[in-house]
This record gives C-alpha cells, sequence and structure tokens, in this order.
DNA sequence: AATTCTAATATTGTTGACAATATTGAAAGA
DNA sequence: TCTTTCAATATTGTCAACAATATTAGAATT
C-alpha cells in the first residue's frame, strides 16, 4: 500500500513510518523486543528521535511500552482483533453515513471505478488472495476519505487499518469471502452514489461484521 | 476529574498528564505556544523527555505540531466539535451495545446510583451547571468501561473526553438539556440493565446527536 | 539440585551541549 | 511609505555522555 510521503522533515517522523511498515508487514516480526541501541545503529540515528517514533508506536498500539524495561511488538490475541473489528464496525458505519453526504460526484466515480477493477481482478486470480491484501481496504479507504471527518480519517486511515494489516499478515487467513465481499462493496457504493446515507451505514455495518464473524468461525475451528 | 495515578514513574507520563489538564481547563489557553524552553524551566525537567510529552498531545489531537516550529494549543472550531460529536455517536452507541451485553450486575448498580445522585444534584442547583460539568461524562465514562472494550475505553476515555472537556471549557456553553439529558441517561442505563443492546445503543446514539443539534443550534444562534 | 543473594552487565531514562531551521528587525532600495 | 535583503536572535531538532533501573550470571547457602 503506497503511503504519501510529503513531509519526512523530521526524523522521527521518517523513523516512525519506517518502523511502523516494518512491523505491519513482519520484518520486525510480532513479540520481538523493540532494542533502542540496535535500532538506533540501524537506522543510523541517536536514541532521541527514535525514542519519540516509538512513543508513537505506542500511542497507535502497535507496541507495548513498560517503563524502565522497553517496547516490543504487540502480539495480536483474538480478543484483540475481535476487538478491533468492532470499533471498525462502528467507526466505518458512520463514515458511510456521512460521505453518502459529502461524496463529491468525481469521489463516486473514483469509487466506482475501483470496484470494477477489483471485480476484473477477482475474477482472475480465482477470488481471494489479492483483494484481501489490498483491493479490500482500498475501498474503505476511500469511503472513509469521502466522510470529509478529520476525526474518522485520522482514527480509521492512520491507526486502525495499520492494525487491520499487521492481522493479515500475522494471523496470514484466506477467507473465500472475496466474492461475497466485492457484491457488499458495490452495494455500499451504490447506496452512498444515491445519497442514501441511513441504507450506507446499515450495509457498512452489515459487512463488516459479516467479516468479523467469518474470522470468529476461523478462529474458532483453528484452535 | 480525578484521574488514575498509578504509574508516574517516567518524566514524561507525569508531564503529560499535567499539560493535558493544564490545557483542558484552559490554564494554557487555547491557541498559545507551547515554548519548549520555557516549559521546562517550569517543571524542573530538560527538553527530552517534554518534547515526548508533547508528541503524545499532539497525537490526541490537544495541540498542532509543525517542524521546526513548534507546537500550539488548538483551537477548537466548530467543524471540529461537531465532528467529534458524531464520532462519540458512533463509538459510545456501539460502547453501550455492548455494555448490555458485557456489564456485571455490581456495574449496572453502580451505574444506577450514579444516575440516582445526579437526578438529585440537578434538583438542588435547578438545572444545568454542575451537570453539564461533571456528572455528565461520569455516566458516559461508566458505560465506555463497561463496555469491556479496549479499544473503545482508549479511544473515548484517553482521548475524546478530554476534547469533549476542553471544548467546553472553551465555548463554555449553558445547555439547559440537563434535566431531559439525565431521563435519557437512565433509558439508556435501564436498556443496558435489562441486556437490550439494540435499543441501549440507539438510545445512546439518540442521546448524542440530540446533544450535537442542540450545541450546533447554540452555535449558529451566537454567530 | 534448588534457591537466594549479590555483583556485574546491559538497557532505558535524562541531561546539557551543539546543529539546523525559522523568526525578527533594521538597513537599503524602490 | 512600502518592500526586500540580510544579519542577528531565538527556537526547535539532534546528538553523545551520564544516571537510574532492570536483567543476568555466578557464588553461597540450604
Amino acid at each position: 500500500m503506497a503511503v504519501s510521503v510529503e513531509h519526512l522533515k523530521t526524523i522521527p517522523e521518517r523513523v516512525f513510518q519506517q518502523l511502523r511498515e516494518a512491523i505491519v508487514e513482519g520484518t520486525i516480526p510480532a513479540g520481538t523486543k523493540i532494542s533502542e541501541a540496535e535500532l538506533a545503529q540501524t537506522y543510523g540515528i541517536s536514541r532521541g528521535p527514535l525514542r519519540e517514533a516509538i512513543s508513537q508506536l505506542a500511542a497507535m498500539g502497535l507496541v507495548e511500552r513498560r517503563a524502565n524495561v522497553g517496547a516490543r511488538v504487540i502480539q495480536m490475541s483474538s480478543d484483540h482483533l475481535l476487538d478491533i473489528f468492532r470499533v471498525r464496525e462502528a467507526l466505518e458505519g458512520m463514515a458511510a453515513r456521512l460521505a453518502a453526504a459529502k461524496m463529491t460526484p468525481e469521489q463516486v466515480q473514483t469509487l466506482m471505478e475501483t470496484l470494477d477493477q477489483h471485480g476484473e481482478t477477482i475474477n482472475e486470480d480465482a477470488g481471494n488472495n489479492y483483494f484481501q491484501e489490498s483491493g479490500d481496504l482500498d475501498f474503505h479507504y476511500q469511503v472513509v476519505m469521502g466522510s470529509g471527518s478529520d476525526h474518522l480519517i485520522k482514527l480509521l486511515c492512520n491507526d486502525l487499518y495499520y492494525l487491520v494489516r499487521l492481522y493479515r499478515y500475522q494471523f496470514g487467513m484466506r477467507s473465500k469471502r472475496g466474492p461475497i465481499a466485492i457484491i457488499e462493496h458495490r452495494n455500499i457504493a451504490e447506496a452512498i452514489a444515491r445519497g442514501d446515507g441511513e441504507m450506507a451505514e446499515l450495509l457498512m455495518r452489515s459487512h463488516i461484521r459479516a467479516s468479523r464473524e467469518n474470522v470468529e468461525r476461523l478462529l474458532t475451528q483453528q484452535n
């Protein structure tokens, strides 16, 4: 997922982004101790800015920090994961509702084109993999941006979606919901397109709830 | 509002809390430039830990930071304020739903007692002031804690409620919704008590929406 | 062998000095 | 008088050394 890199002005900002990506992709595996000395050397910086970056990671829940002991990459539990889905259901439901009222015709147009593209891709690779990884969040991302709510954008795009990506790397589930999910996406997009916020919220919540229930199922059967 | 002070282990944590309180209460007024040198001297610490504290404040949206320029206390706009209400509606609606499923009888008991107390208080001072300030957030706080969702607790109790308090100090509106609000609180609590999550969510959302619409009204008539 | 204590080591927390950037204000030119 | 330039100043960003705390390893004791 491409990330806009407008202002890597300061070292903490740059290192924060790099560490975040490394953690999300598993380059730094779950549970790993974050050694300040080691990382400082790796990035060729001093420990001051590094510590600020680590603070940010802790604030968004990617690492857990204990005083005088250090930080380690979060290890996501099932409870934690399901909890994230519930927050997403609430926030993204609201985002869809607002998007229906605020999205510009251009944004709606782009959204529809994205869905067309996903439709083709999903036929190509017979389903789930690519979609699960990248396309799904693309859709959600656009809806949230369309809501025009700075708070929703920050909470979802800057924080929660990174946790979602982390979970996908860590748990690595193959969901098979791809074909169904894309239909649900289309229904949501259409509700947004015709300005029906009530319905958009309803459908978005139901979409995310279904996703959560699917994960719940997979979790119980693999344990 | 009393704040649990278990771990002021490290300087950044302690100073973060102190600054947060000072900003919320207006001791450091909106728009004020945060001078690192000055504050470091005030608190008798060096700039390193102070900067970490400021980063945390920026992460939760209490100050805005620009590279090589500095941080200043946020000045809340009407849009910003209304945006917060929408996020609250989404998150607290979900919190109420979960609370209905998860709250222990003891927690429900405590919640009811809190409401009784508020009922008396509100009769005493004929209405709005005390309630608006402290009691209202008490209720919401308890519901969120009862949800058992770590993410909701963090987002609401650690972040958003401070912004809400900041707005109350900054805008200083007298709402007159006190008596109505307390009835709504009671209805929500009863839905939670009988385990009706669906209804609890509905009522909580409607409660917060009414609050937002009230603020919206006050904003347009005073401008 | 297991446990407790202690000293050595390693890691995080904090500081003060230095570097880089932005702001200010006065002088010069239009 | 207004604008522009540029040097002086102040402020933020970064670093490397020092202090405080936690972890580890080994010796002593049971």
